[in-house]
DNA sequence: TAAGGAACGTAC
DNA sequence: GACGTACGTTCCTTAA
């Protein structure tokens, strides 16, 4: 395929839809999922992608919910039947299957289809053909933009319209608001129809001078006029397609993309498209066979990678980078941790296929003059500072940290492939560049592995041959840019993904890479003699279990554990792991030990002394950067599929909390001389936003008053007016419960109490809060409907499986569309506070500094004269993160402390 | 020797 | 089987 031409096509998608749906027979795939409309309009779809291959595309859907007509007139479609479930059902396979072609799915919420369609024809600067069954659209017609009805194959132009409808284009509207239309229930003028609206139109000219000589008129028709003209400008206004929308996309970003044909082909087969699927496969063969290659997409560009190693070339790239409105950066080092990383060379692209690689540090036998490192960044960095060129790329966190250990504020990040990725599907299970490339582009790239081998083998980066390290660091630059521009449309199709990336993910990627960078300080002496401690206990521990088993065993080997307890001694199977293993699991431990046995009590005391060491007193210290004396995570961005994020190097997530012996751990947690450690948590905010999701008044109502919620749960559930602490635990375990769409029985073992009790507790829970079953009904619904369930700001987790035929598999899908709202939601929440404290803190507080992100949690280090005015300011802000979405109040409690464990 | 799975346990 | 999301450690088997 070559470039684009500047013809655009707009389809029609919501009106292809309705006439497929009412036009062909109700045929279903062999789930009995429907699929007659899909199959008439992805056929007619092909047609018209096959006669205009060049052009820019889009397929436009109107969004469900109200629009500004319902607003202008509440009668507006109220005599129009509710959707068919049937035809509701076609429309995100639909969806799914055209973004599979390549070709950008449009859909903004508040108006129709046609404002889109308008706007985007006005806005086009060549030819433009509307594909439509709807003739409110002949108003659009004009010497550039072209009617097609695809199903019956009418094309209308201006004379077309003309013979039509017996008027030119520029009077539809004033000829619809006449003749009326009963499905929209727009009113019109009685007794007057076509005929006579288009003799009307053609005697005075326009809708106005008809009115200003109603008079005129005779009969019952001029009756009937006389007693309407008050309402024909509102007629008007509602059948006036708007043309002059505010809209995140722009004709030229219309670009088709090579189909996804794996994804494609899942569809076609699933939904029994037997023909298109061996089109598909048709066309892979071909492109095998010639040589071409299946996976190249058509638009593959040429490549042209330059080493870039003097002056010359230097400026050449600069004058590039500062024409192009945006540009890919890769950074090239010789370590993967963002805090020792050194760089080695820089590569750019402007353009897909044209990228540079700037070595700056290659070293390596061989290696050729260079261009001097402080140069080039210096030469980058009034570009890289500046809000402009936008910046892309992928992973862009680490470059951004690397280059700000060199001084460098990289600037106007505006794209990162990854996160694109990312919130197009959060449970693709990976992101990283070779998958996506691979995935997307059909591309298989140079591997880092392949480059410089791995193990003991493994080369530096900066020791490989320059031009060999040059053609795959560019390729890096130019991957991300053509996975941008192929990611980027996916995502302003879609207006609730468009702004998770742009509200959320993107401005958040700079707060990640500094809470990173800055780090937080960690006692090393304090853990070294907590580890002596524990070492010591251990010992004890150890010999005491030798002594008791009768001989010397690993008290850390499950296998050797069970061998002695199930074979040896002959105590009881409690309870089994997946793999059909006697457990030896914590709880089993716990029963045994309640039973009377001596050693199940001794590993238990064991495993938790070694937990504790292994992974956090001895580890933490081995993290404590040499020149900064702190810790510096990774938070991941585009790993948890719910939106939250997770940390590694160490994992700040999960430190211990809950024991004593534990939270000791957080002690080591400590704030620099001078300053405090403010902790801000948000309290109970899932559950709030499961009040808020399920609008249950009960629930609602014991938040907005600020009930103590589980104690407020244990009336209800055991209509008690005094809540023993008993009862509270046990309504603990079903809120809690009830966020993970726990079963009875798993309520049950909570709670140490017969499945049957546990039943009748969730059944009361239901009763008291009936509107949490209904939401769980309703996100059960939604997602074997639409394939993915949504947070409230409009993040998507798909979830095939809710249709998988095994019910282990189908349930956990179940659970999953009722947690991921809440969850999500709770990520969503503190994602944008977590951008508004920034902001706060750069502005305000320059010295007082976000340092780490526990989920629900945020703790800042702050000079300790701050303390009061950035925690006031913190609450104030996480309480509104929520932008007003979320219709339960949120509350935030603080604590301040010299460390962690004081600051709670 | 390295890689990877299983089992376990920590957090929210 | 049975309660969602992560990461890290240890043990231990398998592959090179």
């Amino acid at each position: 395929m070559t470039q684009p031409d500047d013809r655009l096509v707009l389809v029609d998608g919501s009106s292809y839809l309705y006439r497929a749906f009412h036009a062909l027979p109700a045929l279903t795939n062999a789930n009995g999922e429907p699929t007659g409309a899909l199959y008439g309009v992805v056929n007619m779809l092909h047609k018209l992608l096959a006669e205009e291959p060049e052009a820019r595309f889009a397929v436009v859907f109107d969004a469900p919910g109200k629009t500004f007509r319902d607003e202008l007139f509440e009668q507006y479609k109220a005599h129009r039947p509710p959707m068919p479930d049937e035809l509701r059902a076609q429309r995100e396979p639909l969806k799914a299957i055209i973004a599979a072609l390549g070709v950008p799915v449009l859909e903004v919420p508040g108006v129709e289809a046609d404002d889109v369609i308008g706007t985007l024809a006005a806005r086009a600067s060549g030819p433009v053909l509307i594909s439509t069954t709807d003739k409110d659209m002949a108003q659009l017609v004009d010497e550039q933009v072209t009617l097609l009805n695809t199903m019956s194959g009418t094309r209308l132009d201006p004379e077309g319209v003309r013979e039509k409808f017996g008027v030119p284009p520029e009077l539809i509207r004033d000829y619809l608001a006449l003749v009326g239309d009963t499905s929209d229930n727009i009113p019109g003028v009685p007794k007057v129809g076509p005929k006579t609206a288009a003799k009307w139109l053609n005697a005075y000219g326009s809708l106005d001078a008809l009115r200003e000589q109603a008079d005129e008129i005779r009969g019952k028709v001029g009756e009937s006029l006389r007693a309407h003209l008050d309402e024909l400008p509102l007629s008007v206004d509602l059948v006036t397609i708007r043309c002059d929308l505010a809209l995140e996309v722009a004709p030229e970003d219309l670009v088709r993309q090579s189909p996804d044909r794996e994804t494609l082909g899942g569809l076609y087969q699933r939904y029994g498209m037997r023909r298109f699927l061996a089109e598909l496969q048709a066309g892979d063969a071909a492109a095998a066979a010639d040589g071409t290659g299946a996976s190249l997409p058509p638009n593959a560009p040429e490549v042209a990678y330059e080493v870039v190693l003097d002056d010359h070339g230097l400026a050449a790239w600069m004058e590039r980078l500062r024409n192009a409105d945006a540009f890919s950066i890769d950074l090239e080092t010789n370590s993967l941790n963002y805090m020792d990383a050194e760089i080695v060379g820089v590569s750019l692209a402007v353009e897909p296929g044209q990228a540079a690689y700037l070595p700056v540090a290659h070293c390596g036998p061989g290696a050729p003059d260079q261009l001097d490192r402080d140069r080039v960044l210096d030469a980058l960095r009034p570009l890289l500072e500046a809000e402009q060129p936008e910046k892309m790329g992928q992973n862009l966190k680490y470059d951004m940290s690397v280059l700000a250990r060199y001084g460098i504020e990289l600037r106007g990040v505006a794209y990162d492939s990854m996160l694109e990725s990312y919130v197009l599907d959060s449970t693709a299970t990976r992101h990283d560049m070779d998958s996506l490339a691979s995935k997307y582009l059909g591309v298989e790239v140079t591997s880092y592995e392949q480059l410089c081998g791995k193990g003991v083998r493994q080369v530096p980066f900066a020791e490989i041959d320059v031009e060999r390290a040059g053609h795959y660091a560019a390729e890096d630059a130019d991957i991300a840019l053509r996975l941008h521009q192929l990611l980027y449309p996916r995502l302003q199709a879609e207006s609730g993904l468009l702004r998770v990336f742009s509200q959320l993910e993107m401005p958040l990627l700079p707060v990640l890479s500094r809470m990173e960078r800055h780090g937080v300080r960690v006692d090393c002496d304090l853990l070294e003699r907590q580890s002596e401690e524990l070492a010591g206990r251990m010992a004890e521990v150890e010999q005491r279990a030798h002594e008791e088993a009768g001989e010397a065993f690993n008290l850390g080997s499950p296998k050797q554990i069970q061998e002695i307890f199930f074979e040896r001694m002959g105590l009881p199977v409690i309870q089994r792991t997946p793999k059909g293993q006697p457990s030896t699991a914590e709880s089993v431990l716990e029963e045994l030990s309640a039973r009377g046995h001596e050693l199940p009590r001794l590993i238990l005391e064991h495993r938790g002394l070694s937990k504790l060491k292994s992974t956090y007193t001895d580890k933490l210290p081995q993290l404590i950067h040499r020149d900064t004396g702190r810790v510096h995570t990774s938070y991941h961005q585009a790993v948890a599929a719910t939106g939250r994020l997770s940390s590694s190097d160490p994992n700040l997530q999960n430190i211990p909390v809950r024991t004593p012996e534990g939270r000791r751990i957080r002690k080591a947690f400590v704030a620099s001389p001078g300053h405090r450690l403010i902790t801000a948590d948000y309290s109970q905010v899932e559950l709030r936003i499961m009040a808020h999701l399920s609008g249950d008044e009960g629930l609602r109502r014991a938040f907005e008053q600020g009930e103590d919620i589980h104690r407020a749960t244990a009336a209800e559930v055991f209509a008690a007016d005094e809540v023993n602490d008993e009862q509270r635990r046990a309504a603990k375990a079903i809120n809690f419960g009830l966020i993970y769409g726990m079963s009875a029985w798993g309520l049950g073992r909570q709670l140490g109490i017969p499945r049957d009790e546990a039943q009748t507790y969730i059944d009361r829970y239901f009763e008291r809060y009936p509107g949490v079953r209904a939401f769980m009904d309703r996100a059960r619904e939604q997602a074997r409907e639409q394939g993915y369930v949504e947070t409230v700001f409009g993040r998507r987790l798909h979830v095939p499986e809710i249709h998988s035929r095994n019910r282990q598999r189908r349930e956990y899908a179940e659970r999953t569309a009722i947690n991921a709202p809440m969850q999500g939601t709770a990520a969503d929440v503190i994602k944008r506070a977590m951008i508004d404290v920034d902001a706060l803190l750069n502005e305000r507080f320059p010295e007082s500094r976000l340092v780490m992100q526990v989920h629900d949690e945020l703790v800042l280090e702050v000079p300790e004269a701050q303390a009061t005015a950035v925690g006031d300011e913190v609450r104030r802000l996480m309480e509104g993160s929520d932008r007003g979405m979320v219709s339960v109040p949120l509350e935030v409690e603080l604590g301040v402390g010299d460390d962690w464990e004081q600051a709670h």
